[in-house]
DNA sequence: CTATTTATCTGAACGCGTTCAAAATAATCA
DNA sequence: TGATTATTTTGAACGCGTTCAGATAAATAG
């Protein structure tokens, strides 16, 4: 316990550290710049000398607060995640059946995606995001995203404690329906010109289709 | 009819334009020099000075046979299919049944991308994949491709003609498996730390739960 | 005040994909 | 032969993400 300052000697010699608000203040100038370039243009358009530009600062001076662009770019998502979060929770409102519960979410879980590639795009199909030693995890990187995830936990949970999807593990229940929701965005995201029969009719079938297949087995 | 070379000039002047056959000579030199390098270094080895130097000339001139490093690298990604299309049928030799066989497919489908995640990267988790007005598109650019999702269709199709799955439409639910399949890998290979409960059994729990769903609904 | 120490910031550089004007090349025409 | 013309090749440049030695800034110590 009072790990943080643990060690503070009481005449510190040389410049300052900057203060955690100080800190906290610039970090935000500069996310509010990135977020405004890509409102503005899109990923490509934000681009680490464009962020040091609008936030009056030099390129590199953005590398004492973030260790490379994409850990710069995550506060974007998190809002991402937060407005997904707010879909989700809004597609479930008033319903209380779990499987149902279930359809509506996976439904709306892709919707959100297919109305915002461009940010599905920047923060799955971009291959230097896997994780390095280090850095903070993708999935821990965000509040939004852990609560987003436990709706559908709890759905799974539910159904499968009365019955109507049959576990045994709740876990593994979710993963399957989160990645087969995930390939019907990536895919219809990232190979527009496959020739799909039915994009906006693709979350549904597949929910139904796979739930339909978890009750029976 | 004989719409190529419709129009040669008995004599034409200016420098001759390279012969079709030495265009595809020095194309294959470079694409050579790129396998080579992305076999040594993966991906991030592949860069278009480097391919130039091992093929013995300017990065400039490899954009006269290539308009980008995409088109460049399509010739791994050919090679990745043709493998993949190998590891496909395999997985079906001896196998009649063809819900069995669809069974078989993904499985195995998925097992080739984890078994090859650094090809999954260069081919899916990519940006700029997207085409480009005047671009070969995607899945037109191979014929190994082209192949390989045939199997997925013939074995479909056999499927609902002999009412082990209920259709109507073999392509939507060829679509249906191929986007659980390709989130099962995508899932996987991006998002390492999610904590999956069971990586290696997640393809077949999937094509277990969602063809059994095809087949009920 | 100056010297020292520490933290922060920046200009220059690297390799990257890509573009483009200019150079080199290879043919025909006179 | 030299002039002309079309094609290929290239060197230099752009903006990109990122790194790093050196400059600058802000505190204490004397």
């Amino acid at each position: 316990m009072a790990a943080r300052k643990q060690k503070s000697p009481p005449n510190p010699r040389g410049r300052p550290r900057r203060s955690d608000e100080a800190a906290a203040e610039e970090r935000a100038r500069i996310l509010d710049a990135a977020q405004a370039l890509f409102a503005r243009s899109g990923y490509e358009g934000v681009s680490m000398r464009a962020v040091a530009d609008e936030a009056g600062c030099s390129p590199a001076a953005l590398y004492t607060l973030f260790p490379n662009k994409r850990a710069l770019l995550r506060n974007i998502w998190e809002d991402a995640f937060a407005a997904l979060g707010e879909a989700l929770e809004k597609s479930v409102r008033g319903s209380h059946e779990p499987v149902e519960r279930l359809k509506r979410l996976g439904r709306a879980f892709v919707r959100f995606w297919l109305d915002h590639p461009d940010h599905f795009r920047a923060i799955f199909l971009i291959e230097d995001r896997v994780s390095e030693p280090g850095d903070v995890y993708f999935v821990d990187s965000s509040e939004s995203l852990v609560r987003l995830v436990r709706l559908f936990q709890d759905a799974s949970a539910e159904a499968i404690a009365e019955g109507a999807l049959k576990g045994p593990d709740a876990q593994e229940t979710v993963q399957l329906i989160f990645c087969a929701l995930h390939g019907v965005a990536s895919a219809l995201i990232s190979i527009p010109e496959f020739g799909w029969k039915a994009p906006r009719r693709m979350a549904g079938r597949m929910t139904d289709a796979l739930l339909t297949g978890l009750a029976a087995r």
